[in-house]
DNA sequence: GTACATGCAAAAGCTTTGCAAGGAC
DNA sequence: GTCCTTGCAAAGCTTTTGCATGTAC
């Protein structure tokens, strides 16, 4: 975490080191743990820690980083902000009917049975499995 | 279909046979079949066939036939409508990434090798499995 | 110096709300 | 007649866009 080098690693992205994206790197990769985080969230993270970050330029940043391929957008959580996973690799989700609340299923702890065959002429992308709890 | 009375279908589960909740029965139960809908596509659905009925009515009588339990509301459809499914038992998903359109996965074609155990004194509601088609 | 990022404010899109007028029973 | 619904317009929210200013390289 210490040894975490923003510049290095967005430079490594090709992106610019600019201040607001060494704020969120550092918020989300700096101490390696997955994070499930909405652009709110970040903003008033950021604002915390020093300068604020305009939410347009939080967005920005985030969807850059997906396009970077360190976050990804976690479908059908029900609410209606979107949710960046820190987490990259296909693993599914609880959702927390109460408090909406995400998190991970460790891997491995959720097999799907049979897939079903795709229909016509189209290729399985992948699946996304929420788990509600109440 | 054509012995469909959208009357007493309403009546059955306690709402006023109003015109607006009459066409929308009309439209999405008297064939039997089942469908994802949008508000927008309703609302012009039932504007083709008669008088218009304002957006937010129908958004109100969406929300009442969910509440009756005869409509449910598909999460993770990617995109930021909300979709209701006339069929409401348990069932999963194929969301085609290209057009967004939402099919269902005939029954039994999907199954969950080993649910994980829900952590804390928390129960499963229930899952959501959304196959992503590309 | 140049191309890319930022910030602000405004636009966009979907959904909800408030309230007066209308209609079911 | 009473209570529930409707319709309209406006508000609310999250997310995106346009554009001038700023800044990394």
């Amino acid at each position: 975490m210490t040894d975490f080098n923003a510049a290095s690693f967005l430079d490594t992205l090709g992106l610019r080191a600019t201040r607001p994206r060494l704020a969120i790197a550092h918020i989300l990769f700096a101490d390696g743990q997955n994070r499930h985080v909405t652009a709110e969230w970040l903003a008033e993270k950021v604002g915390q820690q020093g300068e604020p970050v305009a939410l347009a330029t939080i967005y920005n940043t985030l969807h850059s980083l997906v396009d970077a391929g360190v976050l990804r957008i976690v479908r059908g959580t029900g609410n209606d902000n979107i949710v960046f996973d820190t987490y990259t690799r296909p693993h599914h989700h609880f959702l927390d009917e109460r408090t909406g609340e995400l998190t991970d299923i460790p891997d491995g702890h959720l097999t799907l049975g049979n897939l079903p065959t795709a229909p016509d002429g189209r290729t399985i992308a992948g699946y996304d499995i929420i788990i509600r709890l109440s």
